[in-house]
DNA sequence: TAATCTAACAACGA
DNA sequence: CTCGTTGTTAGATT
């Protein structure tokens, strides 16, 4: 789940949920807690939700007096269920009153942690989050004062969540095929011209898929998938031929994630 | 400099300085301050020595209210005075009251820092200090403790100053002999033998050198070379053949330092 | 399809 | 053969 889908998500959440009241909260493994269950629990029910947001690759979850914060790891989805028709199969779940009920189903790892509002800005996992290319100070001057001086590579900074938050191995590839910028680049080799075209195609790519409801592989929080299909919308990312120089595309191994790249259309 | 050098020199300083009044300071380069100059200056001057202690490879320097904190990097020397017969070249001079001078001589790079008493535990450089050798809470339990599933090899955790405070890139060499241990050996794979015979090793190799007053390649508070020397008291380090199997000692890498090593004595 | 933290390590600069 | 910072990588995590 990368940035178009929990922006989606978040939204649909903000609308379902806000002003309802956690009657109940069962988790399956407490690992994902930043403290005790008995303390979670007892902190968290009978509190009111008042808005959810994303940032980055997290969910902010107001609940008046503390702030829920849930990063889902990979391959979880968050579902929202008006009756007692959920899944069995969840490891954390959230019920409200009236019959509303949200499950969460982990693949792997996930964090659910609470902390008090006036806290907030101590829990180092999202105090320490960059921008999300579409918060409004992130101009394509900040993102090449971020790149200045920088001494990797630009796919290991993209997906630094420290340095821009948000981006993930879905949509990295097909952000850097369209700024024609293989991902093992130097920051410090860039141009500015460079610069400025992944400044766009970063934000453009991310967009398209927030308008389409988010990947085809994700569900949304009415169990829904998402429109934005690898095959059809990406170029290079998991695809076989290049649509504009029709070279095949490589899969590569770049550090510990692996990379789909034209070597015609992003030279190193 | 490493513990038997520091050793040696802080009870030379304490024997000589406590009492006195620091009447005049000079720092050629400012950079190795954590203030501007005229502050330390101005905070220096005037107060009086309370006592020189080591940790590792830095200098504890009490002046009342203040602890002057001296990392000497390499090929450092420090030197004591009593009139002004001094040497023209150091880049640190500190002047006391009735002609008692004391030069620093630095060859590349150190530290020279000045805190509150009472903020001393937040000086991270030396807040982060591991337990030297000859602390009394560091018995072979709590040694075999900090190995504890650690990862990486022994050689580059015994010279982790965050680990084990004092040990550098010229006694380690005969510490990892003297227990039969290859420098680049797995911390996981040593036997609870091993990691006695090497606690043993590190304090009798180390406080050997204290009792010959250091290093023959170092001077001491009096400008005398101490009494160790590598050719006659290591049995690899710098050596050529294995005083007890007769194999060549190998000069190999290991990370960025280099080692001696007799590879039929230290297997790995 | 896909994440995060930590420790260890290398390169670099001061 | 100093230390810190930055970035990379391997390992572990449920």
């Amino acid at each position: 789940m990368e940035l178009p889908e929990t922006i989606v998500l978040s939204q649909q959440m903000d609308k379902e949920l806000v002003g309802k009241q956690v009657s109940h909260i069962e988790v399956s493994n407490p690992k994902c807690l930043n403290m005790p269950f008995e303390e979670f629990q007892k902190t968290v029910a009978g509190k009111q939700i008042s808005s959810v947001k994303a940032r980055g690759k997290w969910f902010f979850i107001s609940l008046d007096t503390h702030m829920l914060l849930f990063n889902p790891g990979m391959g979880t989805d968050i579902l929202y269920f008006t009756d007692s028709n959920y899944p069995e199969k969840y490891q954390i779940k959230i019920e409200c009153e009236n019959g509303t009920v949200v499950t969460f189903r982990v693949w792997w790892f996930c964090y659910l942690h609470l902390v008090k509002a006036e806290e907030l800005e101590k829990h180092r996992m999202t105090a320490t989050l960059g921008m999300t290319p579409f918060d409004e100070p992130f101009t394509l001057d900040c993102f090449a004062h971020l790149l200045h001086k920088k001494r990797g590579s630009i796919k290991s900074f993209l997906l630094d969540q420290k340095k821009v938050a948000g981006i993930g191995n879905f949509y990295i590839h097909d952000i850097l095929f369209n700024a024609g910028i293989h991902p093992m680049r130097k920051i410090s080799s860039l141009t500015d011209t460079e610069i400025e075209a992944l400044y766009h195609s970063m934000r453009s790519l991310l967009s398209k898929s927030v308008k389409l409801g988010g990947s085809r592989y994700e569900k949304d929080f009415y169990g829904n998938y998402g429109g934005f299909d690898a095959k059809e919308h990406f170029k290079v990312g998991y695809n076989s031929e290049c649509p504009v120089c029709h070279t095949k595309i490589q899969k590569i191994k770049t550090g510990s994630t692996s990379s789909y790249v034209c070597p015609q259309c992003q030279p190193l």
